[in-house]
DNA sequence: CCACAAATTGCGTGCCACGCACTTAGTGCG
DNA sequence: CGCACTAAGTGCGTGGCACGCAATTTGTGG
């Protein structure tokens, strides 16, 4: 009864596809990264394509906005999480289900580079919230069947997940700010730790 | 030793710059609304210009896309937020300050079918994303004030800015897809008590 | 082996963001 | 009360992009 199913597909075709997709979008990233913040406007569709062994024409077939495609690792990555909540035991508290489920989200942590270039660019910031916002509706929804809410009548699984995306956010923000000394984990511990004491059910 | 400070002009110039972003902005949010969320396409950059009673060029003086204008009424809504809750008197405990200064954000209420329109368009979603990060910055610097908390080093003010913002963001979602029998202010507090638990501060 | 489906590509079209230069309108000072 | 100065509005030209369409290549299944 999943109301996001990843299938995980042996077709050749498919593979291919995906391929292309991610070739698209790390030759995005790695571009966007080599021309730095302020270089966005110089980093071009052809030389995206080009960079990834394709068309300009496929490019687009694929995502409809550089941004998109510079993002797409991360909407990729956001989309995990509501899965690997549904994957931890049942019984686990939803506190600690829910901090498991993002420490383990994090591994492997995310490129620092890619993370820092999106987030010190405004336009690929808009996109990779729109991301993060995506991911909140499968997280809103495993929140929901742990706590037997309905995330289309109640609020709270829908401002759980967002407050959880939104630490995320923040602790992503934070870890790419600083020296990067602190493990990315622990940063996540710390920002979950704010408002997860919220998770008290009140209705 | 404000961060973000938005003057309110006498000046006759500035006066009508003012009046030309809204009504552009104004007239924008107008026509996708008659559009409907499939339809954004059709609003050309032209008939924006045209409504408004300006010319094209004009137009993207104030706004780089059209999805800007059309939820820049949204935008200037959200930056209010830090504004109000510094107006709070400084001795009102934390809780009472966020729920009070986001209630008074509310009035007047936001207009429904706008903010239906942009919940319900995915690029305009986004944009309003932006929108509401934006806002999050002078957020936690007013709550950084009042907690005595450092936006720049500190975790605490940032994750609780943009849990209340997510808070808000989900509070009107809700409200725009119910029957809208339940008052705003009512939704917006039921969604903050969910959160504001988190209040506690741990370092 | 063959018909079918899906992905890639080239081409053409309409739209848009933005730099530049010019005009028009407000402002402030002597 | 003019007069220089500044700032907003505008027209035009350019480069770029998203996307529909149709032809071609590449897997897939009977």
């Amino acid at each position: 009864m999943h109301a996001t199913d990843d299938e995980q597909p042996r077709d050749l075709r498919t593979r291919r596809k995906l391929e292309t997709r991610e070739a698209i979008g790390a030759a995005a990233l790695r571009l966007a990264i080599e021309q730095g913040p302020d270089g966005l406007a110089l980093v071009r569709v052809r030389d995206i394509a080009e960079a990834a062994g394709v068309s300009p024409r496929t490019y687009n077939n694929y995502f409809s906005s550089r941004e998109e495609a510079i993002c797409a690792f991360q909407a990729d990555r956001a989309r995990r999480l509501g899965r690997i909540l549904r994957a931890r035991p049942a019984d686990e508290p939803l506190e600690e289900a829910l901090t498991a489920a993002v420490i383990e989200h994090a591994i492997p942590p995310p490129d620092r580079a890619g993370l820092r270039m999106i987030m010190e660019t405004p336009e690929l910031e808009g996109e990779a919230l729109k991301a993060f916002a995506l991911a909140e509706r499968p997280l809103a929804e495993a929140i929901a069947e742990r706590t037997g809410t309905d995330p289309d009548r109640d609020l709270y699984p829908n401002v759980m997940a967002a407050a959880v995306a939104a630490a995320v956010r923040v602790a992503g923000r934070h870890w790419v700010t600083g020296d990067g000394s602190e493990p990315f984990a622990d940063v996540l511990r710390r920002a979950l730790a704010h408002i997860l004491p919220a998770v008290t059910r009140k209705e």
